[in-house]
DNA sequence: ATTGAGCGG
């Protein structure tokens, strides 16, 4: 049986973001929306930061409408650059419909995809899009990540996408602290610049953030490439002042655990008589 | 507020 098969049904009219607000039921006929210029006005949202996006930023010709012999939203595409975005912490009312109109207005956008339960239809709260190259889709990262979504009080929670696909990103090992005591102000940014200028090998800083309300909870982490530069920082940099608080670091806990459990080995009696 | 975090086809 093939549950979905066939029909796919993306000809209902966009939606104005204002019906979202009516919470309705997900679509699930829609796999996946590709990218149809909505007729009617364009929704507008603010986001925190504006997007620099260049002279293409608002206006996308009309002239890429539904036509088999137009060019698609996909041309122009590189497909070796990373130019998909993972996008989390989604309502299950937020479809393709809803994640395109919010990156609509980019020009950008090539596709948008919820991934549902395959029983139930039911979303599974996460999503990916794909952007015409790599820096349209870091800009989106840059812009809208931690910025409100339209609509609700919730922030947009956006990483690019690394697992499956192929699209592996980097597995050089990475050496992490835990940073507390962190003020309201410090940001992903802040906590990084407090250590990048002393220790080359920062990869990269993140401030724990409430999920809805996006507000810090006073900590982060600061990953280093170089494990000797972790040990120092971890003694040299514990009570310097952040933005207006000294730090408190600490040994972060380890996330992920280095060895991956093997499971599913038990060996069926089975298997012996094959 | 004091140890994140979610990845398909």
């Amino acid at each position: 049986m093939m549950p979905q098969s066939g029909v796919v049904q993306p000809a209902m009219a966009p939606m104005s973001i204002d019906q979202y607000q009516q919470q309705a039921p997900p679509t699930q006929q829609q796999q996946q929306w590709m990218m149809q210029p909505p007729q009617a006005q364009q929704p507008q949202f603010q986001p925190q930061a504006q997007p620099s996006w260049g002279q293409q930023q608002q206006q996308q010709p009309m002239s890429q409408q539904y036509g088999a012999t137009n060019p698609s939203p996909s041309s122009n595409v590189n497909p070796n650059e990373l130019r998909s975005l993972w996008i989390g912490d989604l309502q299950y009312w937020m479809d393709e419909n809803y994640l395109s109109t919010c990156f609509y207005h980019t020009g950008e956008l090539v596709s948008a995809k919820v991934i549902r339960n395959k029983q139930s239809g039911q979303s599974e709260g996460y999503g990916f899009l794909e952007f015409r190259s790599h820096a349209a889709a870091e800009t989106v990262l840059q812009t809208y990540n931690g910025a409100l979504m339209p609509n609700v009080e919730q922030n947009f929670r956006m990483n690019w996408a690394s697992l499956g696909a192929g699209e592996r990103r980097d597995d050089s090992p990475e050496y992490t602290i835990f940073v507390g005591d962190l003020a309201a102000d410090v940001t992903d940014y802040v906590l990084q610049e407090t250590f990048k200028p002393v220790y080359s090998s920062v990869k990269g800083a993140k401030v724990v953030t409430d999920r809805i309300t996006g507000r810090t909870k006073g900590y982060g982490f600061v990953k280093f490439a170089d494990e000797s530069e972790q040990l120092r920082a971890m003694t040299e940099m514990n009570g310097v002042l952040c933005s207006s608080r000294p730090m408190r670091i600490g040994p972060a806990a380890n996330k992920k655990p280095m060895g991956t459990p093997q499971k599913g080995m038990a060996v069926s009696p089975f298997h012996l008589l094959c």
